[in-house]
DNA sequence: GCTTGACTTAGACAAAGTCTATTGTAGGAT
DNA sequence: ATCCTACAATAGACTTTGTCTAAGTCAAGC
């Protein structure tokens, strides 16, 4: 069910209630919460969960690679489980939502090295902005 | 000498004392800075200079289109008066310098149709992690 | 030099996140 | 099975970044 929860088994990862739920919410596709949203949907499954304890859950999971840090809008940090197979994002400028999308080819390439500062590039990020086919249609 | 200031006259803005040291202050290249740094710089200028006019005066500049809002980092937006050519983003991971680059070609070819979702993309942001050559030596 | 609407200000408020002191518990040891 | 203890969870104070409001000030046209 949770391939993110049997990521976390196997890596001397104390297991409880509150660290199986957060992992439960944030199994699936095209998952990207907030901290606040996870919260809200762990507490449904588990009424006494803290926010201090979903915080740091999520950044226990982000230290260990199993998540990741996403931010596409300059609001709240969102948690993204597809943590292995790199990727970048597109997002609805009018309702937020956000799609995993794979471009093909490196960006890197596209930055010639009078364009480098003399810098060692070792990440890039892309964020493609648009209208989504429901905004679009609305 | 301030070409930000040039640019915001003859618009119609009503010209203050405090609006033109936030002009002066964002004067330059490669300038990306939070909005508490062009406070700090403009207290230097004029010091009854309020954090809320800061504010402001900088939502003002991003409506009319003379100065960007920048996000490389989760903390405090940048604000860059290099907003008439169109220009990506090289962050140092280590000290948080960034540099206006310009990539050669349209990121948006590199992604296939069959990643798009049915959106209609506008518009692409780019922003390439590295270190810097001060941090590289230090 | 008036008048007036636009501008500025201080401080309250809000959202997102961090930190700390205290209490609780998972899981190994006995 | 029970005990122990290091690790985990909790409430709430605190911080950072940003917004809002009500009252005072002033640039610019008449
Ligand atoms: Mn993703
Ligand atoms: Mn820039
Ligand atoms: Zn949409
Ligand atoms: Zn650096």
């Amino acid at each position: 069910m949770s391939d993110l929860l049997e990521r976390l088994r196997g890596r001397g990862w104390r297991m409880t209630a509150q660290r199986r739920v957060v992992a439960e919410v944030l199994d699936g596709d095209h998952i990207h919460l907030t901290a606040d949203e996870v919260h809200a949907r762990a507490v449904a499954k588990l009424p006494e969960i803290s926010r201090a304890t979903v915080y740091n859950t999520l950044g226990e999971m982000v230290s260990l690679g199993e998540v990741l840090e996403v931010s596409t809008d300059r609001r709240a940090k969102r948690y993204d489980p597809n943590a292995h197979r790199p990727h970048h994002h597109l997002v609805c400028a009018r309702c937020g939502a956000i799609r995993d999308v794979h471009p093909v080819g490196d960006p890197l390439t596209d930055l010639p090295d009078s364009e480098r500062f003399g810098f060692t590039i070792s990440d890039v990020e892309v964020t493609y902005r648009g209208t989504c086919p429901t905004c679009a249609s609305a």
